[in-house]
DNA sequence: ACGCTAGGCGTACGCTGTACACCTCGTCAA
DNA sequence: TTGACGAGGTGTACAGCGTACGCCTAGCGT
């Protein structure tokens, strides 16, 4: 840097707030400490003066996901509540791709991170599900909570040649529908029988609302008969 | 090596398999090409004669795991089998914990994935649930059919001193208590009121039975009431 | 005026996956 | 018997990673 240009200093907001851009742009796997710091102008070891490691900074990325979700109407009962916020934590989240895998990745639980779940919890206490009730809940709605679901079909980076060959395509139907007929059934299912768009995956916010209102449907059913843990302490 | 001791040859299931030993004792952090070949006596360029990449052979990992799962009686109804199917998955993923995070993230689905998961779909099937409404289901349970939940309450390594000083203890729950009332009282629930355990974690098999009969209860009673996607194509 | 310290710099270490060239066997055809 | 060939083990090397450690300098408080 020339001299007499001074620069912002570095700060551990600006820094985290970097490799945000950073992981937006270019994915959270080109979020490196050398990479990050190339890009602030910066020699890398100098982010360690702001950040502990690179584990804190990327604790630093979820909290900052995460503060953009917006608090659901006060108003709202719980199953609306609870709806809100993980449908705005879902926004957030999809904001971010590689948000998905950084909150997996985490093994630390942040304020932030645990002020979510515990704004979570509340709506089902408020509600007035029993604590016991609520933490079972919880746990049966698991990652749900941050907005995505358990990824059981996700495709690679689905830059593929799209449709390589008919011929070898329909090869790869027959195939699936011998030894898998199974998936075979519930993929075309998705696509309305279209096979030759079997593999284009299926609307993502649909199967994520239908496995959050399954599981709020069980857990308000489960509230109203005063269920209680009986063969648990 | 010294000469005339003649070794037994490298192959790819011989090379898998010291990999899930590798896991087992070491866990998946420790698994590296160079790891592996020292275990083998071998050079770590040598495995690529039988593996293309790690990701192949972390692939092969999974499946060889997911072998361990033995289906389930083929006179049970379709939830019970559903159910039987899910915890035998689920006893072969406790028996390798690393297991859970490699699955994970694993992009490719090999052949021993799709099976499992043919299978799954198969038991709703023939349970007479539609396909579309099978896959919705199946996308509901999402990792759950490989037998763990989406961790949400996971603790690290609990290597930790176990109760550091009660005084400090007691200043974090007056914390907790003042910032995360919701995650303190489904905490304390857990334990049965013993707030001295709150970190202790809980009863993960009660939990995963707890949520998969949530779901299997809400699947069935979408099956019986004759649902139908109506929003969706 | 002086020393302290916050913050940026440079070097270096140990680790990772893996590309590439080589070398050495066992097998099989001529 | 010989000669080619391919499977499989070896060695070297590269680019990238996180980060420990020491130095150096500008600004500030006393």
């Amino acid at each position: 840097m020339a001299p007499g240009t001074a620069r912002t200093p570095l700060s551990s907001h600006r820094l985290i707030a970097a490799a945000v851009d950073l992981a937006d742009e270019a994915g959270i796997d080109a979020v490196s400490m050398r990479a990050l710091a190339q890009r602030l102008g910066v020699v890398p070891m100098a982010l360690y003066k702001h950040v502990a490691s690179k584990d804190v900074l990327l604790d630093g990325m979820v909290d900052l996901v995460l503060a953009e979700v917006e608090a659901p109407d006060p108003a709202l009962d719980w199953r609306a509540a609870v709806r809100a916020r993980v449908l705005g934590a879902r926004r957030a989240v999809l904001r971010h791709p590689w948000a998905r895998r950084a909150i997996e990745s985490r093994t630390h639980r942040t304020a932030v991170v645990l002020a979510h779940m515990d704004a979570v919890a509340r709506h089902f206490l408020d509600g007035g599900f029993s604590p016991d009730l609520t933490h079972h809940v919880m746990h049966a709605l698991g990652n749900r909570i941050w907005g995505f679901s358990p990824e059981l079909f996700e495709e690679g980076p689905a830059g593929d040649a799209p449709a390589p060959d008919p011929e070898q395509q329909a090869a790869v139907a027959r195939e699936l529908a011998q030894r898998f007929p199974g998936i075979l059934a519930i993929a075309t299912a998705a696509t309305g029988g279209d096979l030759s768009s079997v593999g284009q995956g299926c609307d993502e916010q649909f199967e994520f609302e239908f496995a959050l209102d399954l599981l709020l449907d069980g857990a308000e059913r489960l509230q109203r008969s005063g269920w209680a843990s009986t063969a648990h302490p």
